[in-house]
Parts: C-alpha cells; structure tokens; sequence
DNA sequence: ATAGGCCTTCCAGCCACGGGAAGGTCAAGG
DNA sequence: CCTTGACCTTCCCGTGGCTGGAAGGCCTAT
C-alpha cells in the first residue's frame, strides 16, 4: 500500500504517518523510487497509535504501549498501571475543566447581556467584585 | 515596581509578564537603565490576565477581554456572548474528555494487572476484542 | 573591589502535528 | 509520444503559550 491508503484505512493523516515514521514509531519499507510501502502489519500499528492517541495517550506513552504490545512476554501489570497514571491525569484535567465551567458558567449566569456596560464578568476578572 | 515586584504580586511569572508585552498586551514604562516600570495599573492588567488565562481563555480572548474592560461604553452582551463561546469550547472539551475516562476506565477494570501477558487494554487499542 | 541578585535581550525547545513550496513518479487519455 | 493530473517525496515554517538558558549590563552591600 501506499501511503493514501493506509491514511484512508487508518483514518490517520498521511502528514501525521510520515511524522510517525520520522520520530521512530513505524518503520515502513521503501519502494525503488521511494515511495514508502507498507504492509498490513504497519496498517495495523497505525491504527493500533490512532486508537491509542484518540484515548488521550502521549506519544511517549504510544511508544511504550506499541513495545508492550509487541512483547508477548510483558505483564499485564505495566500496561494497566500506564493507563492508571493517564487515567489519573484525565481525572485532575476533568476536576481542572469543571471547575471553570462552573465559575464561567455562573458569571456568564449573572450577567445581564444587554447593551449597558455593567458587567460580572468583567467584574470578577478585574477583582473588583462590584463593578 | 520591577518585573520581580509585579510578578510577585500577579502571581505570573516574570517570562510571562515579558512575553505578554512582547505580544502588546500590556506596556509598561522604561527607566532610564532599560528596567521596566511597572504602574499600579499594570499590575491590575496582570492579574486581569492571570485571572482570565486562569478560566481558560485564549490570548485572542483576553485581548477583547481587555479591550472591553478599557472601553467604559461596551455593551455587556459583547463581554456575555464571547464567555459563552468559551463555555461552550468547555463544555465540549469536557465531554470529549469524560468519553475517554469512561473508556479507560472500563478497560483499566477489565484489566488483572498481573505478571500475565494477557491484556484487554492492549486487545482494545488493537481493535481484537480478544486477546 | 567583589559578590550576588537583580535586570536585559536573544535563541531554542516543548507537543503533535498542519500548510505549503519545489520537485519527482506514475497511469490514463489524446 | 506527450500531456494532464493525481499521486509521492523532502524541506522548512507556523501554531499556542509559554519555559529554560546563555551572555551580558546594572545596582546594592560589604
């Protein structure tokens, strides 16, 4: 396959599969003229650091995760505690987001929206909590 | 007040403060020796951005932000409707997130976390249920 | 005089790509 | 055989919002 194919097969872009292939995660063959041709295997890695990548993991932890899955003598134990930590990363980023939507939402809330100046939001930022 | 000064007070660290004026959000005053001369207004102008930047809101963002918060004739709807965007880009950041905590966790459950290979999470990110 | 703690500018790097230029290659149609 | 157009290649720059570090100037206290 050329590389059109294995973006459309992989649903990732064939600028992000040459990035892939320039930091070390896929290793595809090359054709006499150079093209690069990759076989079903990389088709799969591709889609293996997709899926991976659309559950928030770096590519740090992809790297980790491709070797761990290439090695079938690996515990369990050091994939799951990989995705414990980045499950523990989403959880504060999540705790983070929801804290400013509820102070945003509460802003937006209270604020008039109407062609006066006096506003909460402004207010609030400035830290003059009358204003 | 120097940049140390100002950025004890704001709570932004000085490269922060420097870039922000390198990017026209701020302009502070020279001394004679090349310093920065922070006003007291500045510094309110710091903690406006900090604050903002704090909820979330892109440079973009605060430069309108501040803009409004200069011009006494805004209308609040202009402030109400741009933090409703934001809120919006929040709420679908948060979803996008809770779907991908959801999933991981889910995995991370099934997963025994023992000295055996065998692994859902990586059965999952290879799309083969099973194995 | 010197030490150290400020300050300045400039350059480079982070992450994970995306855009676009300049040029080579290949298959189909006239 | 030639051209067209769709591929492919590498290379370099830009994104956002900083952060780190180097090289050098300034200021105060001892």
């Amino acid at each position: 396959m050329n590389i059109k194919d294995v973006a459309e097969r992989s649903g990732l872009p064939a600028k992000t599969i040459r990035y892939y292939e320039e930091i070390g995660l896929i290793r595809p063959a090359r054709a006499e003229n150079g093209y690069r041709h990759f076989a079903e295997a990389d088709l799969h890695k591709l889609t293996f650091l997709g899926r991976a990548r659309s559950l928030g993991f770096s590519i740090g932890d992809c790297r980790t995760l491709l070797a761990l899955y290439e090695d079938h003598s690996r515990a369990s134990a050091d994939v799951k505690r990989l995705a414990e930590d980045h499950l523990d990363r989403i959880d504060r980023k999540l705790a983070e987001l929801a804290a400013m939507r509820d102070t945003l939402a509460h802003l937006v809330r209270s604020c008039a929206g109407d062609g006066r100046p006096d506003c909460p939001i402004l207010a609030d930022l400035a830290g003059t909590p009358d204003a």
